[in-house]
DNA sequence: CGAGTTTGACCTGCGC
DNA sequence: GCGCAGGTCAAACTCG
């Protein structure tokens, strides 16, 4: 079984740091007592002062701990809550492929039948995270699909991604980490719309090919077929995340057959906002620590990248400076 | 100049 | 055998 399919993930990370709170300590705020430190002046009255300053402060650091604390959690929660549904979607990439092996012995006419229109991924600059809808549009089928040069090899899959584009992009181009070159153009009896053909580029020897072709019912759909697997691992990481920052990748998770390890390629890229970026990861180790760590370090990477964000931590961390 | 795209011609399979 | 349709080839063309 072999299967592609893009998933349309819309989920903002909300992180409030309340950092503003580090911004607004100006100098001026230095309790008094200490500022008589400073100066060298000592009596009772002022460490009576500096005693209740220092505990009003304690208080203050305390419900500022809560309250970093509350944040820490929350953000724990949205992280879990993430994960559970990153593994639905893993979950329901096996159930399906399960459906479609049981599907495929049907005839080519009859799938085509059954494409689903509704089973489309937005591709509109913005990639939203939502792994609770039904954005995901998996079709696979094996090699008793279409092709007869498939049928005699069994090991050869073929699957089927619908990709939504902006309707004022006429451009046949799906945009999947892999390098694609045209060597043909047909137009097809049942579609107005030309179809496509792609040969994988990166390696000579791969084998994989790629038709596009625009939905009859909607133009404004893209149906991609892929047939056969990549020998080679996918091509450029940085050419996937350079299109996803100009906003026309989809998020992408493809699935091998033959390997028994599956490629998850995971962009959530947004333009000019935190990205979180996990890429090459095998879906069955999400689960490990390896992997949950380097998705905090791609969190972190991309809090670190948010010009907001740093400006914000300089701000608190100079407050900090100024105040002691 | 090389790599990629376009496009008409050609090949192949299938149904009648 | 013939016609149709999908798939592929390759020369011409475009673009960086």
């Amino acid at each position: 079984m072999g299967s592609s399919w893009i998933v349309d993930a819309s989920q903002t990370f909300d992180l409030d740091l309340n950092l503003d709170s580090f911004r607004l300590q100006a100098p001026k705020d230095v309790p008094r007592g200490v500022q008589i430190n400073f100066m060298g002046v000592e009596n009772k009255a002022s460490v009576k002062d500096e005693t209740s300053d220092l505990k009003a402060e304690l208080e203050r650091m305390k419900e500022e701990n809560r309250r970093l604390t509350e944040t820490l959690s929350a953000v724990y929660e949205n992280y879990i809550t993430l994960q559970s549904r990153l593994g639905d979607v893993t979950s329901m990439t096996s159930e399906k492929d399960t459906m479609l092996a049981m599907l495929s012995s049907r005839k080519r006419k009859a799938e085509n039948n059954r494409e689903v229109k509704s089973d489309v991924v937005d591709i509109d600059g913005s990639i939203n995270c939502n792994f609770n809808n039904n954005n995901i549009n998996v079709e696979s089928s094996s090699s008793e699909d279409s092709c007869k040069k498939i049928k005699e090899d069994p090991k050869t899959m073929v699957s089927r991604v619908h990709v939504r584009t902006e309707p004022s992009d006429t451009s046949l181009v799906v945009k999947d980490g892999y390098q694609w070159r045209k060597y043909g153009q047909k137009v097809t009896r049942d579609n107005p719309c030309p179809r496509a053909y792609f040969r994988c580029s990166y390696a000579p020897a791969c084998p994989v090919k790629k038709k596009v072709q625009r939905s009859a019912e909607d133009p404004s759909v893209l149906v991609a077929t892929y047939e056969g697997e990549h020998n080679h691992p996918n091509c450029t990481k940085s050419e996937t995340r350079a299109a996803s920052n100009k906003g026309a990748s989809p998020v992408l998770i493809s699935s091998s057959s033959a390997s028994p390890t599956k490629t998850v390629t995971l962009d959530l890229t947004r333009p000019n906002s935190s990205q979180v970026a996990v890429v090459g990861a095998h879906h069955r180790e999400i689960d490990s620590p390896e992997f949950q760590r380097h998705l905090v370090e791609q969190m972190a990477s991309s809090l670190t990248r948010d010009p907001g964000f740093t400006s914000a931590l300089a701000a608190a961390i100079s407050g900090r400076i100024m105040r002691y």
